[in-house]
DNA sequence: TATTGTTATACTCTATAACTATA
DNA sequence: TATAGTTATAGAGTATAACAATA
């Protein structure tokens, strides 16, 4: 094996190769790139798959209340629960007790997507979790819900 | 504390909450926003300041070669040194050896700004590490790392 | 006055196709 | 034929301003 050799060189990351918020990146696109073909099959993106899962788990919570949870602006938030709702997967039903709000939930064949998703969403963690080994995964999480769980700017 | 109080309750994030993927994308953002404005004052963004990084520890490789070592398409990476360049910070100049390559290089006023950007990245570990705790921050690097050289589709 | 949902809009990031000049 | 750099362009994702209806 020469010194240089066929195989491309890779550059010098100097202080990034230990740099968290890179690796953070670095990482967060290689496990996305994992998971996005399988939702991809479903015509649904990330955001799309943990909006569902948060109106399934919080049935008549507002669109507001939702779009906040996961650090989506309810400006954004509009078009993707309007395509949700014209696909058939949630139901926008005005709230009882308060007539702004939008009580979302999911139906019959949104439930279904979920579960279906769920299950990708499961062979998806155990090839990150074979990937890395699971010491090294189980030690991964907790400090990231620490990281994930900081307040963002209201 | 009643069960209700005026704190907003937060939604159930059901699997999410410990979704890897998830878990990254929520714990980047957050960290991406602790070092934005230090990076901003000097009107350099994230992948300015990876740049400028792999530049300095590899004087005279090719523009491709650090775009992709940043995950960085070849044609995004036009206007961003160009107008490193125009900032005077990147020296662009022909490759001796290969004369459809460019040579990149820091200035001297390159150099300095690289300089300052490092101690306010330092700084902004600094404070990540706080945040974390030394032992969550340290078990934290290892399988980032492992995860962020997952090499990307060429 | 503040909040919910909305429209319009702009800006950044990223992706694709096609080209040139070199190798 | 393949690679380095380039242009043009299109699509996401995200941001701000302003508004109507309601609290």
């Amino acid at each position: 094996m020469t010194q240089f050799s066929e195989v491309v060189m890779a550059l010098d990351l100097g202080p990034l190769d230990s740099h968290v918020g890179y690796l953070l990146r670095r990482a967060q696109l290689a496990v996305f790139a994992d998971i996005l073909p399988s939702l991809a099959e479903h015509d649904v993106s990330p955001a799309d798959y943990a909006v569902l899962t948060v109106i399934d788990r919080n049935p008549g919570a507002g669109q507001s209340q939702v779009a906040e949870t996961l650090g989506i602006q309810k400006t954004n938030f509009v078009p993707l629960i309007r395509r949700m709702e014209a696909r058939g997967l949630v139901l926008r039903a005005p709230s009882p007790t308060d007539r702004r709000s939008v009580a979302l939930s999911l139906t019959a064949a949104g439930e279904a997507l979920l579960a279906r998703l769920h299950a990708a969403a499961q062979a998806h963690i155990d090839r990150v979790r074979d990937h890395l080994g699971a010491d090294r995964y189980d030690a991964l999480l907790e400090p990231l819900q620490r990281l994930a769980s900081v307040s963002r700017p209201s």
